[in-house]
DNA sequence: GTCTATAGCATGATAGAC
DNA sequence: GTCTATCATGCTATAGAC
């Protein structure tokens, strides 16, 4: 059925999402596993080779997908700017079929991603950031086409606070029911909402907001902050 | 100036929020703080308590900022629903001021939020989310009144949408440029950038995206993904 | 490829002098 | 309150038998 190194990135992708990468020891994963302490260091190296094997074997399908989706639409519209919701959903789907496709792995390894990202320091981050780069790049110029009215920083911006949102929606899944991405009915229903939410955020009216004005009217008490 | 409690505390902050609480050891902290390894055993009783007091000793303040900004809001409202603005305005500007009034460690204090918040493991999760509580249920209310033909689980969602932006935000700030809240006019810009966005998603029309149809133009070769 | 055994080190905590 | 010294534990990594 499953080798040990099999058994080993199963393991290794449960004990890190689950306990954080630092928490999760060597000793507990080839517990998990059903192997031996040894094994980790034949098969992978090590601690950090272990858990970017854990990466590479989902990581790449993911953005692969994205970028073949973003393809599929471009293709579509013949060089018009492409729908905001065609970006945004080129952007989450592929994420959420994984979990489909992967079952409980597939959302196991996705509260990973959720814990790189929000962990700047983390061994991995600097080859997790340059996997997804080309992935960046072009949902940036996807979304730069689609609001054209909009400044490049501006639109880089949002593009991270709409991941955000659903590396969050990831994270916490299991802890808060109505970001739970399971069952598979809750979970289309947990991505519309995504969707509608980025695709408003993106295409919010900038300037809007008033800061002066809302500084004004909020100090009831002056020095309430103290 | 500072005794060695207070040396210790910004160490902790410093040191949990750069590398993560469990990379971050004791060691590494009196070293920084320039006091002796067993000053955090006699002061805070582990380490644990000390990052319970990290905590207790700068989310009060914010909580209390957030609770009293929507306190006014509501007070001049005289029980109309508040503009959007106001609301995600009151849950962000408490801690973007943060930032203005403890300098550095309000930097890095709101990193250690969103590292905690990324973390549900952690072992300070569970006390984290009870203090955030009443901030969570008063700012659902008001987001209830102000978007009355949304479901209560849909407003739910979305304010965590709303809450990841900021959080990713500090995270991120000293990594990717756009984000980052230093300097002072900088910060008023992306504080601006978040709420155009919040109020967006915020007030996105529900059910607008059609997913059966994404998910057929969205197909053009089967399997792409495999 | 898989195992036992262990080296070599860092950690959190504590005892006890001052 | 602060220090030194140390304990007990846990860790990653490796050597070497099978």
């Amino acid at each position: 059925m499953h080798d040990t190194k099999d058994r080993l990135l199963d393991a290794a992708e449960t004990l890190f999402a689950d306990s954080g990468i630092a928490a999760a020891s060597l000793r507990d994963i080839t517990a998990l596993a059903e192997a031996n302490l040894a094994a980790v260091n034949y098969h992978f190296g090590g601690k950090d080779g272990l858990l970017q094997a854990v990466f590479d074997r989902r990581l790449r399908p993911v953005n692969e997908a994205r970028l073949a989706l973003l393809d599929g639409f471009e293709a579509d519209a013949g060089g018009a700017p492409l729908p905001l919701a065609q970006i945004v959903y080129a952007n989450l789907a592929p994420a959420f079929r994984s979990l489909d496709e992967w079952g409980e792995g597939g959302q196991r390894f996705m509260r990973l991603v959720a814990r790189i990202m929000a962990d700047p320091s983390s061994s991995i981050h600097h080859a997790f950031v340059r996997q997804f780069d080309e992935v960046r790049r072009r949902f940036l110029g996807a979304l730069g086409q689609a609001l054209p009215e909009l400044a490049d920083t501006e639109i880089e911006r949002r593009f991270h606070y709409a991941l955000a949102a659903m590396m969050h929606t990831f994270c916490w899944g299991q802890h808060i029911e109505c970001l739970c991405p399971t069952p598979r009915e809750h979970r289309d229903l947990v991505l519309e909402s995504l969707i509608d939410f980025a695709v408003g955020g993106l295409s919010a009216d900038s300037g809007t907001t008033d800061l002066a004005e809302l500084r004004r009217r909020g100090t009831p008490v002056a020095g309430a902050i103290s």
